[in-house]
RNA sequence: GCCGGGAUGGCGGAAUCGGUAGACGCAGCGGAUUCAAAAUCCGCCGCCGCAAGGUGUGGGGGUUCGAGUCCCCCUCCCGGCACCA
C-alpha cells in the first residue's frame, strides 16, 4: 500500500475501471427493487459551477447509498442544451449557438467524470439534437389537434429600437439591456398550453406527494391560487348598446361598499373611452411602458385616470365612475376589479390619492373606522358584520357572500365562481435557438400542424444571431413551406418553444433514449416514477409545476402510466458568492468574479489593476452577477473526493451555501488522515473484523460508539437527507478511534471493523478513496453497506442531567433499566439536589427517563 | 408589492419529538517535533468575571418545570413572481 495519499492517481484509476467495467449502467431488467436517482440537467453554459458540483454530488450520494443497499440505480444525465446565453455568446463572439453549447457540453462532461459520478452515460441525451426535439414536436401537434393547445394575443417586452422581443431579464429599470431604448408592451399571437385546465388536479394532486418538502407544496399551492369568490357585471350603455363590464371579487359581502370600478389600460373598454379622449389616451400609452414582468408591475407608483363612464351597481342601481388603474392586470381574472376603498388596503391608497369616496360596510365590534389612514381590521373577513349594507345588515363573511350571490344570480348578474391565479402556459419565444413549433401557416387553411411523417422540423444549426428581430424569419430555406392540406405555398412558424417545454419531459424520455418509435416505450414506466428528483430552490414552482403538467398530459396520450413524475424531492440551496461590479458613466454594470477580486486594507480591489470594485452583496451564484467560483481549480489541487467531501459537509443540502475558499483544507487533511490511519493499521497486518468475544472496556465503547454511528449515518444518509452530519459523525468516530490504545488481537479486530465500517459509510461521498482504503482492509471483497449490531449498543448505566428550577445543576449515572421513582430518589439524594433545597420539600419533581431531571424549588 | 424561506461563537454549521446550546470542521492561541520552516501530533478556545457565578441562539412580548425549537408582533437577508435557467 501506497503511504502517500495521492488523490490524482487514485481517482483516474477509480474512473477508468468504472469506465471499462460499466459500473453505472442502469438494467433494464433487473428484479432487484429499483431507484431512480435523478438531478436536474445542466444548462450547459461554458463549465462547471459549485452548484452543479453540489447538486451531482447530493444525487451521488443517494445513488451510491442504494447501491450499496441493493438498489438496482439509474442515474442518468443529460443537458438543457436550448436557451438564451447561446444567442448572447454568439452575439458577443460570432460563434453559431450549436457550435457553442457542444463545445460546452464535451467540456463540462469530461468535468463532470472526472468528479466521478456514478452516471449511466449510455443514456445522455441533449435537448438540441432532433432525435430529442422531434418527440416534442410530435407532443405538439397531438395535443393541438386535441385543444390543449390554441393560440391567442399576448403581451411581451418589445425593445422598438433593436426590433426585438426582450425576455424579462433583458429588461433593466424599463429599458433594453443593449440598446437602452425605453421598453414597450406589445400584444403578438402566441400558443399556449391549457395548463388551468389542469389547475384543479395540480392542485390536489400535491396531496400525493409525502415526499416532497412542504414549503415546495405551499409555493405550489398558492401559485396556482385557488379562490371562491363572485364574477358579477356591472351593465351600462356605451353607443346605444347595453353591455356589461364583468369583475371577480373574493369579497362580494363588500359589494355595497363599491366607490368605483378599475380597468386595465389593456381593457377593451379603456381603448374605446379613450378613442376620443386624448388626456386618457396619453395615459394608457404611459402605462404601456415599461417590462410585463409582475414584479415591475406590482412595485409601480399606483396611477390612475378616470374614463368618464360610468356603470351601474348591479344591486343599488347607483351610477359608478369607470378608472383606469396601472396596477390591474389584464392576464388575471376579467382584466378589471370593483373597488372597495374602506376594505382593501389598496383600494383605500387608491382613493385617497385621487380623492375617491371611501364608504365602510363592514364594521367589527368595538373598533371605529376612520378615514385618517389603513387599520388591519378593515380587511378582516373572519370578524366582520355587514353595516350600511341595507338588508346585509349584520350577516358574516359567508352569508353575506351567500345572500347577495343569490341576489345577483336572480337579476342574472352575477354567480359564484371559482377562479384560479395559474394563467395557460404561453409557449412562443420569438428566438432562434430553440424547439421550432412544428405549425404551417397557410393562406386558405389557417395553422396547420406538421403531419407527423414530416417531422421533426430541423433546426438550421448554422444561423449566428446578431440581437435583432429572430433570424429564423430571415432563413427562406426554413420559411418557405408547402401546406400539409392543400399543397400550396405556405410559410412555416418561426417561434420557437420555451426551453421549460424540453425539460418538462427529459426523466421520463431516459429510460428509453433509444427508442426511434416514439416519444417513450414500456421502459418509462418501468422506471417511472423518478424516486428521487433533486435540484435548486429556485426551480420550486415553474419547472417542477410545467414538468407536473406535462406528466399529466403524457398519462392522458397513453404514454405514463402514473399521476405524478417525482415521488421524492429534494431542493438544494443555492450556492451563493460575494458579487461585485464597476459601473460606467451611462450606468452599465460590469460584473467581476470574485476570484478576480481581492481585499487589501479592507478595501476590495481587482487583482489586476489594484483598484477598487463596489461590493454587491451576497447572491446566486449566477453567469449574469459573473459571481460563480469554479470548481476545476479544486479538483485540481485536491481532487475530486476532497471537493466532494467539503460540499457535502460546508452545509445541510436545503440550506443556501456561502462559498468560501477557508474549509476546503480541512476536508483534505481529514482524508489524508484517514488514509494514513487504514495505512499505519495495514502495515501491522489485516485482521478479520471482530466476529464476537470479550473485549477490554475501551475497545466495547468504541464498538458501541461505532456501531451507534453506523445508526445515526444511515438515517442521516437515508431518511434525513443531511450529509454534514453524517459526515461529522464518522469524522468522531475516528477521533475516538485515534484514542483507541492496544495492540492484543481483541482491539486489533475492532480496529480492523471499525476502519471497514467507516470506509465503507464514506464511500457514497468519497468513492475514489474509499473503493481505493477498502481493497486494502479487505482485499477482493466488493464494498457493502455495514449492519447495526444491535448488542453492541446496550448500555448497563446511563447518565441524566439533573436541574434545578430548569438550570443545569449536575449530572447523574443510574442503571440503564431504573424507573420514575427510583431516579427520582436518586435525584433527591444528590449533592447538587441538597445544596439546592436547603432542607426543604421540592415543589415538583419532573422525570423525563433516559433525559434529564428537575427538581422545581 | 405578493408568495416561500432564513437569522445560533471570529467563520461554516450541530442540537432529529420542547430536555446538557455551540457536536464536527475552519480560523486563532499555547505546546511538542524541526537547524529552521512546511507538514504532523497534543492541548485550549461563546461573552463578562481572579473566582464563585452570571449571561447568551436577529429584536420585543407570551406559553411551559424547562424554549434555538411552540404562539403573537417587528427588523434584516435570500429565493420566486409566469420570456434567465
Amino acid at each position: 500500500m501506497q503511504e502517500k495519499y495521492l488523490p490524482q492517481d487514485i481517482e483516474r484509476a477509480a474512473q477508468a475501471k468504472w469506465a471499462h467495467t460499466q459500473a453505472f449502467r442502469a438494467a433494464d431488467d433487473a428484479d432487484r427493487p429499483k431507484y431512480y436517482c435523478l438531478s436536474m440537467f445542466p444548462y450547459p453554459s461554458g463549465k462547471l459551477h459549485m452548484g452543479h458540483v453540489r447538486n451531482y454530488t447530493i444525487g451521488d450520494v443517494l445513488a451510491r447509498y442504494h447501491a450499496m443497499r441493493g438498489f438496482n440505480v439509474m442515474q442518468p444525465m443529460g443537458w438543457d442544451a436550448f436557451g438564451l446565453p447561446a444567442e448572447n455568446a454568439a452575439i458577443a463572439n460570432g460563434v453559431p449557438p450549436a457550435k457553442w453549447t457542444y463545445a460546452n457540453i464535451d467540456h463540462m462532461r469530461a468535468q463532470l467524470k472526472a468528479l466521478g459520478f456514478a452516471i449511466d452515460w449510455s443514456r445522455e441525451l441533449a435537448t438540441c439534437k432532433p432525435d430529442y426535439y422531434r418527440w416534442e414536436q410530435w407532443l405538439f401537434t397531438r395535443l393541438f389537434e386535441k385543444g390543449v393547445i390554441y393560440k391567442k394575443m399576448a403581451t411581451v417586452n418589445w425593445d422598438p429600437v433593436d426590433a426585438t422581443v426582450l425576455a424579462n431579464e433583458q429588461v433593466i429599470d424599463g429599458r433594453g439591456w443593449r440598446s437602452g431604448a425605453l421598453v414597450e408592451k406589445r400584444d403578438i399571437p402566441m400558443y399556449f398550453f391549457r395548463i388551468t385546465q389542469y389547475a384543479d388536479e395540480l392542485l390536489t394532486g400535491l396531496d400525493t406527494l409525502p415526499g416532497w418538502p412542504e414549503r415546495v407544496k405551499t409555493m405550489q399551492a398558492n401559485w396556482i391560487g385557488k379562490s371562491t369568490g363572485v364574477r358579477l357585471a356591472f351593465p351600462y350603455t356605451l353607443d346605444g348598446h347595453d353591455e356589461k363590464l364583468w369583475v371577480f371579487t373574493t369579497r362580494a359581502d363588500t359589494l355595497m361598499g363599491v366607490t368605483f370600478v378599475a380597468v386595465a389600460a389593456e381593457h377593451p373598454l379603456a381603448t374605446r373611452a379613450a378613442a376620443n379622449n386624448p388626456a386618457l389616451a396619453a395615459f394608457i400609452a404611459e402605462c404601456k411602458q415599461g417590462s410585463v414582468a409582475e414584479a415591475d408591475m406590482a412595485m409601480m407608483e399606483k396611477k390612475g385616470m378616470d374614463t368618464g363612464l360610468k356603470v351601474t351597481h348591479p344591486l343599488t342601481g347607483e351610477e359608478v365612475p369607470v378608472w383606469v388603474g396601472n396596477y390591474v392586470l389584464m392576464s388575471y381574472g376579467e382584466g378589471a376589479v370593483m373597488a372597495v376603498p374602506a376594505h382593501d388596503e389598496r383600494d383605500f391608497g387608491f382613493a385617497q390619492k385621487f380623492k375617491l369616496p371611501i364608504k365602510q360596510v363592514i364594521g367589527v365590534e368595538g373598533e371605529t373606522f376612520s378615514l385618517d389612514g389603513w387599520a388591519e381590521w378593515y380587511g378582516d373577513k373572519t370578524r366582520g358584520r355587514c353595516v350600511n349594507s341595507g338588508k346585509y345588515d349584520g350577516l358574516g363573511y359567508e352569508a353575506a357572500v351567500d345572500a347577495i350571490a343569490a341576489d345577483l344570480a336572480a337579476k342574472g348578474l352575477g354567480e359564484k365562481k371559482t377562479q384560479f391565479r395559474l394563467r395557460d402556459w404561453g409557449i412562443s419565444r420569438q428566438r432562434y435557438w430553440g424547439c421550432p413549433i412544428p405549425i404551417i401557416h397557410c393562406t386558405s387553411c389557417g395553422d396547420v400542424p406538421v403531419p407527423a411523417e414530416q417531422l421533426p422540423v430541423v433546426l438550421p444549426e448554422d444561423v449566428v444571431p446578431d440581437g435583432s428581430g429572430n433570424p429564423l424569419n430571415k432563413r427562406a430555406d426554413f420559411v418557405h413551406c408547402s401546406c400539409p392540406k392543400c399543397g400550396g405555398a405556405a410559410r412555416r412558424e418561426t417561434d420557437t418553444m420555451d426551453t421549460f417545454v424540453e425539460s418538462s419531459w427529459y426523466y421520463a424520455r431516459y429510460a428509453c433514449p433509444d427508442f426511434a418509435g416514439g416519444m417513450l416505450d414500456q421502459r418509462a414506466n418501468r422506471w417511472l416514477p423518478v424516486d428521487q428528483y433533486i435540484g435548486g430552490i429556485e426551480h420550486a414552482i415553474l419547472h417542477l409545476l410545467y414538468a407536473r403538467f406535462f406528466h399529466k398530459l403524457m398519462r392522458d396520450e397513453g404514454l405514463v402510466a402514473s399521476d405524478e413524475p417525482f415521488a421524492n424531492l429534494l431542493t438544494q440551496g443555492m450556492v451563493v458568492a460575494d458579487t461585485y461590479y464597476r459601473e460606467d458613466a451611462a450606468g452599465k454594470k460590469t460584473w467581476f468574479n470574485p476570484a478576480d477580486v481581492e481585499t487589501k486594507d479592507g478595501v476590495a480591489v481587482l487583482k489586476s489593476d489594484s483598484q477598487p470594485v463596489i461590493v454587491g452583496g451576497t447572491e446566486k451564484m449566477s453567469k449574469s452577477k459573473n459571481n460563480g467560483v469554479d470548481p476545476q481549480a479544486l479538483i485540481d489541487a485536491y481532487g475530486a473526493d476532497t471537493a466532494r467531501l467539503f460540499t457535502m459537509f460546508a452545509a445541510p443540502p436545503e440550506q443556501s451555501l456561502e462559498w468560501s475558499d477557508a474549509g476546503v483544507e480541512g476536508a483534505h487533511r481529514f482524508l489524508k488522515r484517514l488514509w494514513k490511519t487504514v495505512y499505519e493499521h495495514v502495515q501491522g497486518g489485516v485482521v478479520a473484523a471482530f466476529a464476537g468475544g470479550e473485549l477490554p472496556e475501551a475497545a466495547k465503547a468504541l464498538r458501541r460508539q461505532l456501531h451507534q454511528t453506523i445508526q445515526k449515518v444511515g438515517d442521516d444518509i437515508e431518511r434525513r437527507k443531511q450529509f454534514n452530519t453524517a459526515i461529522a459523525a464518522v469524522m468522531e468516530l475516528m477521533n475516538a478511534l485515534g484514542k483507541l490504545d492496544g495492540d492484543d488481537a481483541m482491539t486489533r479486530s475492532v480496529r480492523q471493523e471499525t476502519l471497514e465500517a467507516a470506509v465503507a459509510m464514506l464511500a457514497p461521498i468519497v468513492p475514489h478513496i474509499a473503493g481505493a482504503l477498502y481493497a486494502e482492509l479487505k482485499p477482493a471483497a466488493a464494498l457493502a453497506w455495514p449492519a447495526v449490531d444491535e448488542a453492541a449498543l446496550v448500555q448497563d448505566e446511563i447518565e441524566l442531567m439533573l436541574q434545578v428550577n430548569g438550570k443545569l445543576r449536575g449530572s447523574l449515572r443510574v442503571p440503564a433499566a431504573a424507573d420514575k421513582a427510583a431516579i427520582e430518589a436518586a435525584a433527591l439524594a444528590s449533592e447538587a439536589a441538597q445544596k439546592y433545597l436547603e432542607g426543604q420539600a421540592p415543589k415538583k419533581v419532573v422525570v423525563v427517563p433516559g433525559r434529564l431531571v428537575n427538581i422545581v424549588v
